[in-house]
DNA sequence: CACAATTAAATTGTTCTCAACTGAATTTTG
DNA sequence: CAAAATTCAGTTGAGAACAATTTAATTGTG
């Protein structure tokens, strides 16, 4: 018995909960972490069932493609800190994915690599990945100009405020 | 001299860093994580200036348009869980912003509402509003098409998987 | 060379997020 | 009405995120 579902708590899909009078600045907000959230409720079944998290999944889709990379070179590539990779780092290490090694050249840097286990588990993320493009279910066109709005408002927002009233970029 | 910015620890500002194979729904997903930090990084300082984080601005956007609401009637909203929201609630009350009080009609409810002082607050919440405005720095027309598409997405990432081959919705 | 400034990583502390569970209250059923 | 199922809020534990600080190593400058 039991086919009563309910397996998800049933939160996501809300799709505009302030109806009245809010700034569109924070309505798009609100639709960004919204939707960030969704993706992260998508991403994450699929993800258990490798053992990993999201955050982790990114770092090893980095070093899937450098093979080695300081803390700091992957603090670049995804926008985090130390406070964030230093510990996420350890779990990858304790699972068995990466090895994290002192700089012989510069002490100051961690080297982390991929282990044969890290490589080998990069066999296993298709599955994820097609689940993933079924997921989003809009053509590869409309997902490209989609990421290029998206990309263009992060590096607007990264931009130490030039003011308004600065010459058209 | 010192023109050399570099004010922010440089982080945000990454735009597509897994150059080679990624598949499309990897590379939006990354950019959707990316935007949704590089609004919290910009609304940060904004709302640190009123003693708030985001998520508990956005409880009292919600206060401020229905007054009184269960835990649960906001969990709905914001698509949040009471083991995000009884903690951050419970911050919001130490703040003096809000009150928790049981339900006579229902006791398994608790009510939360707006205090004196959390009403006030909502006076200051233009000066965050209009700096996010300028921050994006897109027109109305293009924020409200953007936000459009990301609800779209939000609401098809959360629906139950129809698997493909259903129906045109 | 010595001292200062810078850089890299790690640590600490706060908050958010969710899964899983608990406890109490309500509703449903037999 | 009593037992079972459901609902609501809270708690616990793990992980993520970031600010601020710490420690060690490197580079710069006198």
């Amino acid at each position: 018995m039991e086919t009563m579902m309910a397996t998800e708590t049933d939160q996501g899909a809300q799709t505009a909960p302030f109806s009245v009078p809010l700034p569109i600045s924070d309505m798009l907000c609100f639709a960004v972490y919204s939707l960030s959230h969704a993706f992260n409720r998508t991403y994450k079944p699929l993800l258990d069932h490798l053992g990993l998290t999201y955050p982790q999944y990114l770092v090893l889709l980095a070093l899937w493609q450098h093979k080695v990379m300081t803390v700091k070179q992957i603090g670049e590539q995804l926008g985090l800190d130390s406070g964030t990779l230093s510990p996420l780092l350890k779990r990858l290490d304790s699972a068995g994915l990466v090895s994290r090694t002192r700089d012989r050249k510069d002490e100051r840097q961690v080297n982390i690599a991929l282990t044969e286990k890290g490589e080998a588990l990069q066999a296993d993320v298709g599955d994820v990945q097609m689940a993933i493009g079924d997921a989003i279910g809009c053509s590869t066109d409309e997902a490209r100009s989609l990421r290029i709005v998206l990309e263009a408002l992060t590096q607007k927002l990264s931009q130490p405020e030039p003011s308004e009233a600065a010459d058209a970029v």
